[in-house]
DNA sequence: TTAATAGTTTGCAGTGAGTGCAAGTTTGTT
DNA sequence: AACAAACTTGCACTCACTGCAAACTATTAA
């Protein structure tokens, strides 16, 4: 059938990406090397992946399905960070029965345009589940707590494979579930952004520069 | 003066690269016009920036180095997550008061490829902000608190650049603050991983799909 | 002023990403 | 066997980005 076929050549296409990503670095491959690789034209590879950073990432589209499928049918009386966790521990448990984890996630983080694009991709992702989770807890779209819970789980993953890779001994799956505990509880019990000196003792505090700076 | 020309050159440069992407829509603009709507050639373009990306956000390398300064001469009474936020807030505060806050922010949430950028560049300051962040602390490197600090607050910031967007009658830093509180106090009180019919009861918590997926 | 010099700008040539189109090939259906 | 839909491919093209060497310009020394 054709749909094995596209299946085949696509994993293909992301085998070879990964291999030759790994051997000589993300950055000194060209798409028609990988293209090569999986037997194919240049032209078709980019039928299958919109840019060469998204062959190496070689993300499993049925990871996001299965994510929201479980967010939105999550019993009631799970707390959403719970929900959270169960759905990342999903995808962890997958990549590191493939033994991907350890694979990509370094090469991942070595490489800026690498992690941009998974940023990137899993910024779509992000919205989606943001907008499940809000459902889900019954809060509006838009609201901060939902968003944030989202978006901090996923910067504990990112926590996580960073840190993972100056401490190996631990595993990323338990660094993500330290991140998790550290979220639920607070980040700072003492955290107080009053300004003394000011008139105003208004709730105004300072922020990172994510914000264009 | 040498120095003074170049400033002119980088600005003229980015306000020009800001305008059009403004105007036509970020991934509309070459290169090709913003040199020429700035008046030096191409090649110059490359040479102050890496890429169209960089002049668009047009950061400025000033308010890292506020930042780092700012939380490397914190009071040893100051909790973490408050330094951070007065970090941002001084980044916030400046932004606000040039105009680019919204200027930019918009145009940014909307644009994958200048999202991407920015995170990518934010990367780099998160590094740097952990490790100054962790070392204030106390705690060694490789403090998943200290590196979840961090990458947490700019996740908030995200979320409220993000949100900011469907209901502009909440201002961003109004969004931050309150991402903030909820970082602070705990994003999920109810956060429960144990699973219920397994045989370990160790916690082990499911992620999202932040790791390759 | 003039001459040497160091920093900047620019043109040119080239690699590689990514896209649209039209022609060719494969696969599935009647 | 005939046909249509899906898939692949080559081609031509635009644009991002880099290295190199020539040209220019401000600074400094003589």
């Amino acid at each position: 059938m054709r749909e094995r076929k596209k299946r085949e050549t696509r994993a293909a296409l992301a085998e070879a990406a990964l291999r030759l990503a790994l051997d000589k670095g993300p950055d000194n491959v060209t798409v028609e090397e990988i293209a090569e690789a999986a037997d194919v034209s240049v032209r078709t590879f980019f039928n299958y992946f919109p840019h060469k950073e998204h062959a190496i990432l070689g993300r499993n589209p049925e990871h996001l399905e299965r994510a929201l499928e479980r967010m939105r049918t999550a019993p009631a009386t799970e707390s959403p960070l719970t929900t959270m966790w169960f759905v990342v521990d999903d995808v962890l448990r997958d990549l590191e029965r493939e033994g991907e984890l350890s694979r990509r996630g370094e090469l991942i983080m070595s490489s800026p345009s690498l992690l941009y694009q998974l940023m990137m991709s899993s910024f779509e992702d992000e919205r989606l589940l943001t907008t499940a989770l809000a459902e889900r807890m019954g809060e509006p779209t838009g609201s901060v707590r939902a968003a944030l819970i989202v978006s901090a789980a996923g910067a504990a993953c990112r926590v996580a494979m960073e840190l993972h890779k100056s401490a190996p001994d631990r595993s990323v799956r338990d660094l993500v579930a330290e991140g998790f505990h550290v979220l639920a509880e607070g980040l700072d019990p003492g955290f107080d952004p009053t300004v003394p000196d000011e008139t105003k003792t208004n709730h105004t505090m300072p922020e990172e520069q994510e914000g264009p700076s």
